[in-house]
DNA sequence: GCTTTGATGCACT
DNA sequence: GTGCATCAAAGCG
């Protein structure tokens, strides 16, 4: 089942704890690719580190929009993150997705990647993410109900004593507040530090 | 294995 | 001009 605009209509933090465990897909040309989500950081308009903290610019419009959409950004000038928009419209708040366990185009995934490495470091880390997912900044702003780009909740179980709550990484603001959160079973997974 | 460093685009002061 | 919600190659051991 895809998940809709309601799902995401909540609070940042609840949607980013619910959202590990659920899937994310891409339908592109080249093929299909999805991965379990296993690591996700929680940005609420009041947090400094959050680029809607100082108030809406055409950058991060998207995170102003609509819950449920996408938004993608270029980040040190080489990679993309992708983040889900949650909140009502006009809030300004996101999830960012920083890793998954590949689950289906394993092969293209490689493929799209310019490095040999291990499955498991596929995925691991926001910029990876996109670059195996084939995401760039054409996915921003699309609704992740009704486009190539979703997120579906299958029935991979996720009981709350496997969710590790850490503070967020690469910061240079706002580094301790607890809203990085990944699956302990998948760590070898996720960015590492 | 681990740590350091350069590449690189763009929004914003 | 500066500072990033980063990655991977190079260097060390």
């Amino acid at each position: 089942m895809v998940l809709q605009a309601d799902f995401y209509a909540r609070d940042t933090v609840v949607v980013a704890r619910e959202l590990l465990g659920k899937v994310l897909v891409h339908e592109t040309a080249e093929g299909i690719t999805s991965g379990i989500i296993v690591e996700t950081e929680a940005y609420m308009q009041d947090d400094p580190a959050c680029h809607a903290y100082r108030g809406k610019t055409p950058r991060n419009e998207t995170m102003f929009g609509e819950p449920g959409k996408a938004y993608v950004y270029l980040i040190y000038g080489i990679h993309h993150c992708f983040n889900a928009v949650t909140r009502e419209k006009g809030r300004g708040e996101a999830v960012l997705v920083r890793a998954l366990c590949p689950l289906r185009g394993e092969e293209l995934m490689h493929q799209r990647r310019k490095t040999i490495c291990p499955s498991h470091r596929l995925a691991s880390g926001p910029g990876n993410l996109c670059r195996v997912m084939g995401i760039t900044r054409d996915q921003d702003g699309v609704p992740l109900q009704e486009s190539p780009l979703y997120v579906i909740s299958d029935n991979i179980a996720v009981s709350s004593d496997e969710i590790v709550e850490r503070t967020r990484i690469g910061l240079s603001v706002a580094e301790n507040r607890m809203l990085r959160f990944y699956l302990s079973n998948y760590q070898k997974y996720v960015s590492r530090r």
